[in-house]
DNA sequence: AATAGTGCAAGAGCACCGCTCTCATTTCTC
DNA sequence: GAGAAATGAGAGCGGTGCTCTTGCACTATT
């Protein structure tokens, strides 16, 4: 008989599928937490076994190997944070794009400190061997769209005209496929540009959060809410960048 | 008697003063070599033992842990880089601030791809539990320090002044003793800005590095060069701005 | 409904890791 | 020269990822 402690003190009856896909989320869950006290370099397979009761070649069944299983972890988690960054942004309407800019960028960066070893996971050091799979690259570039897709509103609601100088030197710099779809009828310079900014605000968090702001940087929030100031006077229309604010 | 096998065939008579600091060289040159090959993580004190000839037990006579031994790693590619920023920075005249971070903040780029897993264990994740003994500190601020007396000599040349409304914004944002000392002269916004420009730079470093890039920037050396060139917009005086170029 | 096939947990085991301890030898210091 | 300090070798502890075999419970097929 199969069966399934669902924490209660009952015993369910359930089907071979569900049985996996409830052991699958198991693991996965018992390695964010033991993720979140010890990172991800610390994480060990024994350890999550152990934790769940279960022999250690058991999780075997499920990843084959503790690469696998930190894939699957970085596929939730860019989801976790793309879906934080959407339902920050879409709280601001529309028609205010600096502080959607700033609303969007404000989640990335509470989501990075409240997920820190996560965080460090997706935008740290890569492992040297490891090669992020294909079917990574979508939820990855989930919040690199949200930031997108605020700039492209911006644009497609001015009737403003990116500056000649730009649009004549940042040309052919982006891989053409990619962000066509996700930016229509903004100029090439701005979608460079926009790239530019989704890098700085990254690198931002990922100096706070590594500690390399210590010693310099006294007001974190407010240095960090220049940061995407100036990075909105980058991107966002001429008549967008007039006004100012947080 | 003590020897030192020096790699030709003599064997020479050396103090045991002199064949420690040796020994101590020894151990951090191959633990480069190997951490070059696989990574920082990837780097294993029996490793390097066993590519020395020596039981591993014995490293720990130089260094009592692990970590000790990153540490040591961390300090010398921090003056590594650090002084290829320098070099690269002196190869301009003061009067030309723009081409100087130019030239800046390429080498320092250059100097990431030739040494990503160095990189990496200088900017990207920090170990969990690992925290960095003060005496990291001064190496590590000494490429930023490029950076920004590039901006102090800037201003100190011209005659511009800070933008005042700048100037009431970004108000006591940053920890006084650090920066003062460094970017004399400068007013407190222009620091500011220095300190974005700073993450800007390694914030593209590492999106290139770190594999964020692929599929979305085609040329990465001339979108670095427009990263550089927006940053300096941002951070010389004025006089300085007017002028454009790689 | 009996049987053949499949998925799963357990356990032993391999090679590796960081680190500790003991011991003999060599060098330094007084 | 005697005692103290530094050093390398070696064995060993508990941990790791991962593999393989074994037996059992479930599933699909005839």
């Amino acid at each position: 008989m199969l069966t399934c402690d669902t924490g209660r003190m009952s015993e369910v009856r359930v089907t071979r599928a569900e049985a996996r896909l409830r052991q699958i989320d198991r693991i996965k869950s018992t390695s964010r937490r033991l993720m979140a006290e010890k990172g991800a370099p610390g994480l060990s397979l024994r350890e999550v076994a152990r934790e769940m009761g279960v022999v250690s070649s058991a999780l075997y069944r499920y990843f084959p190997t503790r690469d696998d299983l930190l894939t699957a972890l970085i596929v939730d988690a860019y989801n976790d944070l793309g879906e934080f960054a959407e339902r920050a942004a879409l709280r601001v309407p529309r028609e205010e794009p600096r502080r959607r800019l700033h609303a969007a960028a404000s989640a990335i960066r509470k989501w990075a400190k409240s997920n820190p070893n996560e965080y460090a996971l997706l935008y740290g050091s890569p492992v040297p061997g490891y090669e992020a799979p294909q079917f990574t690259v979508e939820p990855a570039a989930r919040v690199a769209l949200v930031l997108g897709s605020i700039v492209a509103d911006a644009w497609q609601q001015s009737n403003s005209e990116a500056n000649d100088d730009d649009e004549s030197t940042m040309k052919g710099l982006l891989e053409t496929r990619n962000l066509d779809g996700a930016m229509p009828g903004v100029p090439e310079s701005v979608r460079t540009l926009s790239l530019m900014v989704w890098s700085q605000i990254f690198g931002c968090i990922s100096f706070e959060l590594f500690g390399h702001y210590k010693g310099s940087v006294r007001n974190a929030n407010r240095f960090f809410g220049i940061v995407v100031d100036e990075a909105a006077n980058l991107v966002l229309p001429p008549s967008e960048s007039l006004r100012r604010g947080v």
